[in-house]
Formats: structure tokens, sequence, C-alpha cells
RNA sequence: CGGGGCGUGGCUCAGCCUGGUAGAGCACCUGGUUCGGGACCAGGGGGUCGGAGGUUCAAAUCCUCUCGCCCCGACCA
């Protein structure tokens, strides 16, 4: 193979339909090519990286004691229907039907496939615990692709799930492969952190994801310097006390004409948020809720989920005044009549505050939590930067974060809505204890991870970088460069230089490539001699420099090239 | 799904408002010169202007519809 036949097309400039800088270099790079919204095919260099990605997976999974499988990515609809989730996971459901008009469906995951076969084959508390992986393609209709490879419609996961007669067993599995985890991220030079996360539609009880703090990324990390760490769908913290003073015994009706929102009773009554109570109705099937959280505070809808079991939706504005006899803008928890009220914990205790009237242009003053109105209460609400961590009352901070990992304790969700049960050692059948893991591999490859947030001066560690170009080598190409001798040697006409490609020419934009970063392989030396916004970080073929040209690369200890002082 | 933007050689874009010859840079091909850090000279190929319909003597340009892509939001293992 020769260096003129290997196809890495950069581009000198970016296509217009990319933004984010991940995109362009990745674009520019010559790795990656878009065939629709959100499907892109991956060219030799991706391709090579997502292979060194996947065998440190196979490699540290299998040490583990993992089992390989290949699952079909093509389903039928029953394995779901019987989950549960072939309603529960709505359009973002590639659904198809075959020549006999069958429901058929692309993917999303494995815990329905996996579950089938143990359910099949798992008879004995002798046969577990199990753990079974398959790296493997799977298909979200996401509702709106985004930034690149970042939100796609189709992409490679890891995906294992483990399988134990009891929740001790689960527990270690999980502990296996949170360590599991960290082991491979370290293998592909991420830098991670580890937090908490809620488990969404997957079910179960506890649930942690690997993210990278960037400002690509699309979750919300909470994070405390004494370790706490979660993703804010799921973060709690402590809040101040506030004294109310005492108000009068019973709520006072107040004209409020056209004031609806919280800012418009804090101007027009004089009364700030934090003595509101913000009130929202949801509708959880088809039963209407009152959802009550302090004026200043954001409701966390991952929390509602997770205390009703399932997902709740806002009431539409046309079906409020059915529910609750007023508009949106005039609502509150007072003399409802058949509305479960779930209140966040902020509202507990509280006196004299302010909130709708149920009677469009009307609020109530002195209004007492527990005396007026009873509710249930729970951690409802979204965490703001600079509240309490929970643990060691230190401010908390807020970070954007990608996710590229994610381990959940299913328990027996699964194994028991598909009957997947083993006999235990006193012979008594019980359904087997799931866990799943799932690792985004083309996630574990960009360059917002390899570069710990900063798209530039990416340092990928050493498993995932590329193998074949390493030598330094001087000489390419047309115009300028590589050189009459190298032509000599080789006999190549201009514009033709043929290398071999385990020594492929290195410099051939390099002059340039302070501002034309991205061209294999100048985009190197970009990254690790100037700090600016540069280089692929997904393994870009790594060369060096001859010293004669007065630049010394070399090797670093953590394999890749770094600049030795002049 | 709501809002906004964009579709013109491979890439980036101009032209559109005010209809009349489709352009530039880069890329590509040929020949020559040069060539140890994105060479130069000469020549050349390549575009149904996203698609359909309409208005007009005439449409890249005006109108209608439609498809695609991007961004913001909603949503989201």
């Amino acid at each position: 193979m020769r260096w003129s036949q290997i196809f890495i097309p950069t581009l000198r400039e970016a296509p217009a339909e990319a933004e984010v800088p991940s995109h362009i270099l990745l674009l520019r790079g010559g790795y990656v090519r878009q065939l629709a919204s959100g499907i892109y095919s991956y060219l030799p260099l991706a391709q090579r990286v997502v292979l060194k990605i996947t065998r440190i997976i196979r490699d540290e999974l299998d040490r583990m004691g993992a089992q390989e499988f290949a699952l079909p990515a093509l389903h039928p609809a029953e394995i779901w229907q019987e989950s549960g989730r072939w309603e529960g996971m709505g359009p973002n459901m590639f659904r198809l039907k075959d020549r006999s008009d069958r429901d058929m469906c692309l993917g999303m995951t494995h815990e329905e496939v996996f579950a089938s076969i143990a359910r099949n084959e798992l008879r004995s508390y002798r046969q577990l615990p199990q753990i079974w992986y398959q790296i493997q393609t799977k298909f979200r209709d996401e509702p709106r692709p985004k930034s690149g490879l970042l939100r796609v419609r189709q992409f490679t996961m890891k995906d294992s799930y483990s399988f134990d007669v009891d929740w001790e067993g689960l527990d270690r599995s999980y502990r296996k492969h949170y360590d599991l985890y960290c082991r491979i991220y370290d293998r592909c030079g991420l830098r991670y952190r580890v937090v908490e996360a809620s488990s969404g539609m997957m079910g179960g009880s506890q649930s942690h994801e690997f993210m990278v703090l960037t400002d690509a990324g699309e979750d919300m990390v909470v994070h405390c310097a004494c370790g706490y760490a979660a993703n804010l769908e799921k973060a709690t913290a402590e809040l101040e006390p506030l004294q109310d003073e005492a108000g009068p015994d019973t709520p006072q009706p107040v004209p409020t004409p056209g004031q609806k929102t919280i800012d418009d009773i804090s101007r027009f009554l004089g009364i700030p948020a934090s003595r509101q109570i913000k009130s929202l109705i949801y509708r959880f099937g088809n039963q209407p809720l009152l959802v009550l959280v302090r004026g200043d505070h954001q409701l966390n809808e991952a929390k509602l989920h997770a205390v009703l079991g399932g997902e709740a939706h806002p009431a539409l504005p046309e079906e409020i005044p059915a529910v609750a006899g007023a508009d949106a803008g005039s609502l509150g928890p007072v003399e409802v009549a058949g509305l479960r009220i779930l209140s966040d914990h902020a509202l507990h205790g509280r006196r004299n505050l302010t909130c709708g009237a149920n009677r469009n242009d009307f609020h109530l003053s002195g209004v007492t939590p527990g005396r007026d109105y009873q509710a249930e209460y729970f951690d409802l609400r979204v965490v703001q930067a600079g509240e309490a961590c929970a643990r060691c009352r230190s401010p908390l901070s807020i970070h954007k974060a990608l996710e590229v990992g994610h381990i959940f304790k299913l328990g027996t969700k699964y194994s028991e809505s598909m009957g997947a049960t083993v006999l235990n050692s006193q012979g008594r059948e019980v359904p087997v204890v799931m866990g799943s893991y799932g690792i985004g591999v083309e996630s574990a490859g960009r360059p917002e991870g390899a570069s710990g947030g900063q798209v530039q001066g990416c340092r990928p560690g050493r498993d995932s970088l590329p193998d074949q170009f390493r030598e330094p080598q001087a000489g390419h190409g047309k115009g300028g460069m590589g050189g009459t001798s190298y032509r000599k040697d080789h006999g190549s006409r201009s514009g033709q230089a043929e290398l071999p490609c385990a020594k492929p020419a290195f410099g051939r934009r390099l002059s340039d490539s302070r501002i034309e970063p991205v061209n294999i392989p100048a985009c190197r030396a970009e990254a690790f001699g100037h700090g600016a916004v540069t280089g692929v970080g997904w393994m870009t073929p790594v060369v060096s420099m001859p010293a004669r040209y007065g630049y010394s690369w070399e090797r670093g200890r953590d394999s890749i090239w770094t600049r030795l002082p002049e």
C-alpha cells in the first residue's frame, strides 16, 4: 500500500452544514462523510478508530469473563410488546412491516432479545452468573440528529447484560462493569467522570453515567469538590431554609388582572419568586396532576417521572380550565377538587405564600401549605449551581457533559415481564436479576473525549492511536515538497510520489498548518506544537518531523508524539 | 412538532432584490518548468442552478407546492 493510494480525502474548507468543531474536523480530516441527517459513512480512518476501540472493549470484556454474542438488528414486534416497550419507545423506534404485514423494528437496544435467550436457556442458579455482550449497530430515530456524530440515528454500541440469581449477585456484576468501564476509558485516553444517573426508560434501581465534560455535550452534570457527581436529572442539593412572616388565618384573594407569570406577580404584588408557588398541570395517562414547586425553582421532569413510575406530560393549554377552573397563570393548589397534588420539598413548612386562585386574574396570598391544602412531598426540582452539596454543604457546580457510557441495575423488570426465571438453591423459581451496560463506541473516539473537553491538542491514549502511520518520513508530492531526491529514488512522477505506507509523507501541508490544521498529517504538529483549535483528535495519523528542519518530535510517555525542547 | 436559515461544478461562495451570455477561488485532467514545508506557466474537462408546476417572448432570478440539509426550541437510552 502506498501513501498516494491511501484514501484520506481531506477538505481545505469545511462543508457549510458543519458547525460543531469536532464535526468539522472529522469531515475535513477525511474521517467521515454524511449520507443523510444523522447517518454517516465511516471512511478508512474512522473505521480504524472504531476497530481500535472495539479491540480495547473486547479485550477487557473477554478478560472479565464476558461472552460475545451477535444478535439481530431486525426484531419482531412481539418481544417488545412483551416488555411493554413497543409503545414505550414511541416514535424513536424505527418500525417497518415485513412482506406478510408483520410488525418489525430495528433494534434500539437489546434487553428484550437477550432476555428472550435467557428465559429459554437459563434454568438453574448453577448456570449463573452470566455476562453476555455484543458490539452492534443500534438504530434510533432521533427527533433531531445534530452536531455531526453527537446525535445520530445509527451508531455502534457495546451492550452487555448480566444475569444473576439475586441482588447481591447483581451488585457484584455491576461493580465489575463499573471498574471495567474505567479501564476501557482509561485505555482510550478519555478524561471522564462517573456520575449518578437516572434510569429513564430503561427502568431499574441504580445507574451511573460515564461523562466527558465538554460544552458540546447535551447533558448537565452537577459536581462537588467532595466527589459527589450526578446528572442534573438526578442531582439533589440542600437549600437554605427560608423564614416566612406569619400571615392571615385564611388565604386572601387578590385581583391580578393580566398578571400570569411568576415574574408578573413579583412585580405587581412586590412578592419575591421564592415566596410564590409555581403550579403546573400535568397529565399522567388520563389522570391530571397538579405539580407544585417554589416560584424560583424549575420542575425536574425526570424526577417527576421517577416518582410516578412513568412519563407525565404538561397539559395542553385548552385542557387546563376543565381541570382547574382557570387558565395557566392563575393556578393554585387551594380548593382544587379531585386532583392529585405533588409538591416539591421546598414548599414544606412554609407559610404565607402566594399562588393562583384558580380563577382568572386572581391570586391568593397568605397561603400556608398543610393548612390550606394537602400535598404529597417529593424531590421534584432542578438543582441550581451554587446550592449546597447534600453531603458536604460546599457549593455545587454545573457543567455540560457528553455521555459516553451508561450502566444500569435493571433488576427484574425484563425478566418478570418476559418470564426469565431460574431455580435457586432452595429449588424455588425466581426471576433472573439483570443489569445492562452500554458504551457508545463512536462517542469514545470523539475529539472532545480524547481532549478532556477541548477540541484542541487532542491526546488520545496509546491504544486508540492508529498503528500504521508512525514513522517519520520526508518528502511527498507535487510542488515544493517531497524533493527531487526522493522522486529520483522512487522514480515517481511529479505529483505522484510513491511512499510505502508504513512511512508516509508528513508535511505536505505543514507550512500552512497553523491556519489549515486539519490536513493529514500536519494537524498533529499543530495540535501539539501550538495552542490553537486544531487536530482531529480521533487518532489522526501521527507523524514526526526530522530534526534537521528545526523541529523535533518524539513519542511521548503516553504514546503520543510530543514536541521536544528546541 | 414549532421557529429560523440554506440548497448554483468536488469544496467555499458570488449572481437573485431590478428576469435576457452561469461566474470566481480552491480542487481535478494534460503538457512543460520547478520542487526539502500548500510551486509556476500554458491548455482543458466538469453545473438539468435540489425537484415539480406556474407567470413570461424569455426564469438561477418572480409566484405556488414539494424534497433535502443545518441551527434554536420541544423531545431524548
